[in-house]
DNA sequence: CACTAAATAGTTGCGCACGACTTAATGGTG
DNA sequence: CACCATTAAGTCGTGCGCAACTATTTAGTG
């Protein structure tokens, strides 16, 4: 069916392949959609998305966090934050309320709700380190990279 | 500001942290929106998105695909692919006709336009990998680990 | 103090991404 | 042949993700 384009296909070095599967830019598209694939049905038994899971897991960290803050934390606009507070807030898992110092700035604060969400969360990290199935080794290699990759491509 | 957070925390190894900054996941999702966030600007220039961009790829490799296979190849479902397709055809860059001997089937072909655009897009990859900033090494420890997490992820 | 620039959050529009469902065609099976 | 499960593509609804823009508040400058 499929073996037409697998293997190893040669590659000069002077210019890139147009190959889907020699481009490490689509082992990480898949890789980000795989994993967050496994993390639903998980996540669905909690009411989260994965964007909402990430969310909570900086909040459970350090509540009473601006908009901003969390976007710094999770490298993503007010544009989708925004909405996506509005529905955890829709939930009853936190409150939004303008600071009284700033009034430019939005406090993000849990719920007990929210907060109580995380007991229930206590075992995704490991069901979903199981699945990913790494050695420590590779799990701190392949961090490692991905980081040094962000660094290298947002530089700038 | 943001040093509140940083470094690295111990972590217990019977039961695996809530911490952001400790995941894989993350690291994974923040380095495939980055990487795609680098693309924008050189596929805005050929008027492609970046899944548009991944499907071309897949055509310049091999034309008159179904949309099954392109699915198979980008691990995307119909329901994403259907409107993707439509929107290139739109665009002239591709034709969707249905299959005489399988009426099921629809075959994709690019149209000379969209054929012609490959010579545009060879610069991509280049510069994409430069941006990377890995070497060659390091690009091909990342691409192996992923596959191998995408491969556990996927299984069963 | 007046005025402008910067910062913060939010809105809108568009394009994915996917689950659940629909429609149509095909391939068995008795 | 009739029947039904399977397959292929598409529609619909929801939730991101981001660029472009807006509204409001704050900070800085003369």
């Amino acid at each position: 069916m499929d073996g037409t384009t697998d293997g190893s296909r040669a590659t000069t070095s002077a210019e890139r392949s147009l190959l889907l599967d020699d481009q490490l830019c689509f082992a990480l598209y898949a890789a980000s959609r795989a994993v967050t694939a496994r993390y639903r049905p998980l996540l669905d038994e909690l009411g989260l998305t994965y964007p909402q899971y990430l969310v909570l897991l900086v909040l459970w960290e350090r509540d009473s966090i601006s908009v901003r803050e969390l976007g710094a934390a999770l490298q993503l606009e007010s544009s989708t934050l925004s909405p996506l507070l509005k529905r955890l807030e829709a939930n009853g898992l936190l409150r939004r309320e303008r600071r009284s110092d700033d009034e430019r700035s939005v406090a993000i604060r849990l719920t007990d709700e929210g907060a109580g969400l995380r007991d229930r969360a206590r075992a995704v990290p490991m069901a979903i380190g199981d699945a990913m199935g790494l050695t420590p080794e590779q799990d701190a290699t392949a961090k490692q990279l991905l980081r040094l990759l962000v660094a290298n491509v947002t530089e700038r």
